[in-house]
DNA sequence: TTGTAAGCGTTATCAA
DNA sequence: TTGATAACGCTTACAA
């Protein structure tokens, strides 16, 4: 490179083509489709290849073709571990279909999250993946714009953009209150993540307050909170709920590592966990089933999500399927000793 | 776009022109350095552009003035949480740079590496940020040859292709085993992550060996294990340790989980921490100083890594900044009750 | 301040 | 099976 950033004097498919002693045109083919070329001339220029150092440039040949392998991911943090699995999932995928990916963090904000969906137009990605399915009218419009397929995965949402690879937070959410219920629980607290722009958290409360009906306890709001993800905040939760009149028998955390640190915030008191109260959590960290008591859980399908995601994603690009595409992944309930 | 994936009927720079009355040329420079324009074409060619949609191409952007906004990341595993926060650092800073981020992960494998390490040239990313520290020879040679900027960050290896931004394993590893020393156990044992394709877990050994040698402690090989990561293998360690013949009053646990589920091992079986053994660990997990009793452990600068990784990067492309670069990050001891 | 012309390094197309 | 030629959509370099 020079001063400038500028790249220099790299290695072109023409000097390969010298050295082979044949046109650009043939090594492009050689190299692309190997049996469209003789034997002769695939031989001279694999040997070409490794002699001169090529590396193929994908920038020109994403240009002229106008296809490219790269996929652009909009989650909301990288550094929360749920998403994380999934990302290992999307990534697994495509590795093994060489592609490659794109990754952009919205801090939970729909601006940035639009912002990042231009920048990868703008890089001509194959397809978007995002957890988010809130999102500015501006990203929608630029969207179907531009044609490029589109999976969202963070909940099963009703009005997809494109397709959805998810599973259902509504019936999560209330099948484990029903699981609490039928355990003889009556006085089911609930604690989510903050709702505002969180399609996820809200189809969660709304799966609570299903099953609350169903089964025909009372909604108490003394009962229902709403909290930052963490564990202090779970920890807060739960001496929110234990103390606010509601007194409740058992409290589902429908989120992050809230029941976490709930459970600790139990141990650094000795509250004995069911006899005090009873825990759920909603997600399915490892670490849930090691405590003291292990936590009842739900086991979502973080990672299959995103591999499920990738192929619905390479399938629709690579042309082997069109159309409307929804998969409910399974999820499951981890009965523990927590509840 | 058509049923083989080829992208149909986008709106180009042309069409921004043909509306605004101006050239490609213009638009371009309008786009790029608004102050270089006369405000009434700047006014024009912005309707413009809200006017048709239009959506730059930087793909070819990047053909025609051979730089690009991508940059390129390797890390092991991409579902580890540890490597999460260093993503983290890495994205936020680029984002403020108006920089994408392409991500792979090797498997901690050096052949996986090289395949990502080429997919990421191929694509000409405008630098490269590696956690390992291990390359095969061909990546190497690709690497130099493509003279693209790289930045490694797993250790602070002593002989790096470029840029290293990270801490001492070494130092770490010793400062803690110092730390047990001076606390007054004579018996420490240490726990590790495999060691063959990882310099990051041969540094943190021999940073424990030079702090026993220092302190004048014998060497007892029956106090030394080494484990794959995860909780479960914590706590095996443990029973291994313990059960082992080397009587330690003192574990040190220097990789990943480990120590966490060692732990819980004591908690399940109500052994005092440290009444029946003293308990440290290596990384700053949130849950660790949460658990009972809390752990003490090494506060390592993740997030910083990322955050410096990416702008040491960033100097060196847009030639702030040339030459070797070493920068070595601070551990922090936390001591809490484990101890 | 604006525009013209010539690439950037590939692949598509069509002809040989 | 191979090659010549013309895009792909932008930016550089230079000219007006």
């Amino acid at each position: 490179m020079d001063a400038a950033g500028k790249r220099v004097g790299a290695v072109r498919m023409r000097d390969v083509a010298l050295m082979a002693q044949v046109s650009t045109m043939t090594v492009s083919r050689a190299l692309m489709h190997p049996a469209k070329v003789s034997p002769d001339v695939r031989a001279r220029v694999a040997e070409a290849v490794s002699a001169v150092g090529y590396v193929a440039n994908k920038v020109a040949g994403s240009l002229s073709s106008s296809r490219s392998k790269v996929i652009g991911l909009v989650v909301p943090s990288i550094e929360n571990s749920l998403f994380a699995s999934t990302i290992q999932g999307i990534s697994d995928v495509l590795r093994r279909h060489d592609h490659q990916l794109m990754i952009a963090d919205s801090g939970y904000s729909p601006e940035a999250e639009e912002a990042a969906i231009r920048a990868f137009l703008e890089q001509r990605v194959a397809g978007l993946i995002l957890h988010d399915t809130t999102h500015t009218a501006e990203a929608v419009t630029m969207i179907h714009r531009s044609g490029v397929p589109v999976v969202e995965n963070g909940t099963l949402t009703a009005s997809p953009l494109d397709m959805v690879v998810s599973y259902s937070n509504h019936d999560a959410a209330k099948a484990m209150t029903l699981h609490l219920a039928r355990l003889g629980y009556r006085r089911i607290g609930f604690v989510s993540l903050p709702l505002a722009t969180n399609e996820r958290s809200r189809d969660r409360r709304a799966g609570y307050r299903a099953a609350i009906a169903e089964v025909g306890l009372p909604e108490d709001p003394r009962l229902v909170l709403e909290m930052p993800p963490g564990l202090a905040s779970g920890a807060e939760a739960l001496l929110r709920l234990m103390e606010g009149g509601g007194e409740p028998d058992a409290i589902f955390f429908a989120g992050d590592v809230l029941a976490m640190g709930a459970i600790l915030e139990c141990l650094r008191r000795g509250w004995p966990v069911p006899g005090k109260v009873a825990i759920a959590a909603f997600d399915n960290f490892d670490l849930l089933g090691h405590l003291v008591p292990p936590v009842t859980t739900l086991r979502l399908p973080r990672l299959e999500i995103g591999r499920r995601s990738a192929e619905v994603l390479l399938d629709r690009i690579q042309g082997r399927a069109a159309g409307a595409v929804s998969v409910d992944l399974r999820f499951e309930i981890i009965h523990r000793g927590s509840t």
